[in-house]
DNA sequence: CGGTTGACTTTCA
DNA sequence: ATGAAAGCCAACC
């Protein structure tokens, strides 16, 4: 095990994302504090990989609701696959209906 | 300790 | 609206 502090963080909150749902690496580092670790969570997610238990990274797209980490995947055509199985509309790598599928941290997990 | 990298975001042209 | 450049922070070598 490893003190993936900044890490950890970013794999609880991608793990809270709800089925059916997705968020942007912004959107996570903003929760987390800093906007500007948006790079972070993309690296975090690197990791995440490697990450135990595995984080729903299929779920975690970039601001414009592109998924820009499908490279990483085993296939292309996995991150999308997983999307889809999940009820995301997913077209040319990109999420249609993001706006409405976007699932916000520092709104959801803020209730109060 | 310092430089490079990175699944990003925002702004200028 | 499209494209390129700068900015940002944390981890890795």
């Amino acid at each position: 095990m490893a003190e993936e502090n900044f890490f950890d963080r970013v794999y609880e909150v991608v793990r809270l994302i709800p089925a059916g749902r997705v968020t942007s690496y912004g959107a996570i580092a903003q929760f987390l504090g800093s906007k500007g670790s948006a790079r972070i969570v993309g690296y975090a997610m690197g990791a995440a990989g490697k990450a135990f238990p595995p984080v729903p990274a299929h779920r975690v797209v970039n601001s414009q609701g592109l998924l820009t980490g499908k490279f990483h995947f085993d296939s292309f055509s996995q991150m999308e696959d997983m999307l889809a199985s999940e009820g995301i509309m997913v077209e040319d790598s990109k999420v249609q209906n993001f706006k409405k599928v976007f699932w916000d941290p520092s709104i959801e997990l803020t209730v109060d």
